[in-house]
DNA sequence: CTCATTTTTGACATATTCCTCATTTTTCTT
DNA sequence: AAGAAAAATGAGGAATATGTCAAAAATGAG
């Protein structure tokens, strides 16, 4: 077997001694089996056959799934939050911070289905992994009520919410159209207290900055 | 075993037949074991033992899981939309009876929170039970924009983000208190594009009618 | 109460998955 | 290229789940 369409941990691991080869391709075979099967569904022969490596393979790395979930959606994180952070560090409106993640987010679902349903399924069983996603958020949430822009209480409650509409895009429209980026961009300004109208100028806005790039 | 709280299926059953008093024990046993274990994670043993039947009783009703979660989750949907239902009929203002259908779905899931658990569950693999919870959502929702109080276009993706606020509501706080309640009908009311004041004036009424009930 | 019918039972054959470990193969340093 | 160390292999024992069915028990109509 071994298609999967992604390489981000083989990449991460090429010019490594074969140890981290082989880990980065359990890693990435982690992935896509996952995002197909679901965390419950899978079974370790899954992985060890998607990533062409025998059965008892798998246990030289990890002592059971768990272990394997907590790596592959903390590297999902790290990668994820990484490239939407990287083009962002000069924007401090907070709006245009939250649409424009926001948008980088479900577009990086375009083109890696996988990473984000992966990353989602961790995020709601690994405590490690929801802190790590959590954290971003919510200081731009925050920075948004100090501005007045936001017009909500900050709690783990919102940020949740906000999190579970990025997970239902990715439900509804697996293909992430623009449309649905859009939509879920301006439901979620709409969901931190922002008008209809306003939520939609801004959301224009920050979807045009992200053509250019 | 057999120590449920609720007894839905088994009340619907009293008098009937042995075979639909049975048919009711395994249903009610479905509900705890899906909402405790997941439905990938429950096995038919978990059911039956839960049940306080033989092994091979279960094979006598249903041939696999998918079948007894269709008829849970249908029956469920049933049992919470008739209870919510009932109760509004004579409520025309669209955003008096989205706050006051979402305030009342979670106070039934403070009672029995593997009610909406497994609902939810159902509404996310069986299509019928999807199609079932959805449809009354998207009446009030349509009512509200022909009545000019929500702003936003309905369309699949406004309903399933509705849906997933309902459900953050019960992940985060499976106690529901009545904090949790009024920040949810709020997020759903900010969704569909009503102000922070606006949807906090509603909830508060519908809430406030809530509690004479 | 009787007894034909319905329902339950639980042992068992089948199937699946997990995990180990003695052996084989590959790696990569010198 | 040799050879010690590292890694991979996959057969197989243990554990768990599924689904069947002949026999036993419970039901309820007359």
């Amino acid at each position: 077997m071994n298609s999967s369409a992604h390489q981000l941990f083989r990449q991460q691991t090429i010019g490594k001694k074969k140890r981290e080869r082989t880990r980065g391709a359990l890693l990435d075979s982690a992935i896509s089996v996952f995002a197909n099967k679901g965390y419950e569904g899978t079974r370790i022969s899954d992985i060890t056959a998607h990533a062409d490596v025998a059965n008892g393979t798998f246990y030289n790395y990890y002592q059971d799934k768990d272990q394997l979930l907590h790596d592959v959606a903390l590297g999902l994180a790290v990668e994820i939050t990484g490239r939407i952070n990287e083009e962002m560090s000069d924007v401090t409106h907070a709006p245009t911070r939250v649409a424009l993640a926001t948008a980088k987010l479900l577009r990086i679902s375009r083109k890696e289905p996988e990473w984000l349903d992966v990353l989602l399924q961790g995020a709601f069983i690994v405590p490690e992994v929801q802190s790590a996603t959590i954290q971003y958020l919510r200081q731009d949430l925050e920075m948004g009520v100090d501005q007045g822009e936001f017009n909500v209480d900050i709690d783990l409650l919102l940020v949740n919410q906000f999190i579970s509409l990025i997970r239902v895009a990715a439900l509804v429209d697996p293909t992430m159209s623009d449309e649905t980026i859009e939509n879920t961009c301006e439901a979620v300004l709409r969901l931190v207290g922002m008008s209809t109208a306003n939520a939609k100028t801004q959301v224009t806005a920050a979807c045009e900055s992200l053509l250019e790039a």
